[in-house]
DNA sequence: TTGACATATTCCTATATGGACATATATAGT
DNA sequence: ACTATATATGTCCATATAGGAATATGTCAA
């Protein structure tokens, strides 16, 4: 089998960087396609494909102003991202560093308890 | 051009949904490859490949146990990740609803202030 | 209606993928 | 040396991509 679609779910549709960077576009409001086209230095027509990657995953809706077409950030559906990777966050965080004192010790201690395996 | 190469960044790596699996699985500790064939239920080769591609990205990193090798999670190669979804993390947080709301205030404000645009 | 503008879609192509399968490499044990 | 075990690599293939260019669709304005 090929790789997955990128429409397949956030995790896919944003690995491509120019999408994560139209969504960082339209953080602090709607804009129009041709916004995004100047904005990212793109061609129209590319800005509209991801635009419908995008889209697919739930990661902007659209809404019709006269000939323009107003995209606006979904950012709920990036929450399946966060979730994730926030699991990890212990591991580089410095406010995890104090509570992984605590967990190694518990570690060792368990290990001091019961020395099977 | 084709879609970015997997070992691209972390951002394409983890878009495959066994690769995040594995990094899962490599959480509670280092672990040799069969372990995570048998964990995955996925054929040998597939899980060795994608540990290349997580190897590529500073996802995991190998030791050599006698014919074994050992694979360790490498969470700080998420950090971009993280970095960047976190962003967005209060579209959907409770923990940012009274913040949005002081927010919104300051921006009718300003709206009522100057009136220009 | 005609034309300008805004956006979406289609066609083309080079490239990388993940799965299945076969095989290579390396190490341990006898 | 030989065999079993553990892992990595290579080959084949169907599929999807992102970019470029051309074109289609839709809407406003005169």
């Amino acid at each position: 089998m090929a790789r997955a679609p990128t429409t397949t779910d956030a995790f896919n549709a944003v690995a491509e960087p120019r999408r994560r960077a139209i969504l960082d576009a339209l953080a602090d409001g709607e804009r129009p396609v041709n916004d995004l086209v100047e904005l990212l230095g793109l061609a129209q027509p590319q800005v509209s494909k991801h635009l419908r990657v995008l889209r697919q995953v739930g990661a902007v809706e659209v809404r019709d102003k006269g000939r323009q077409r107003l995209y606006r950030l979904n950012g709920r559906a990036l929450k399946p991202i966060h979730d994730w990777v926030s699991g990890y966050e212990r591991l580089w965080s410095d406010r995890f560093d104090q509570l992984d004192v605590v967990l190694e010790d518990l570690k060792a201690k368990e290990q001091g308890d019961e020395g099977d395996q």
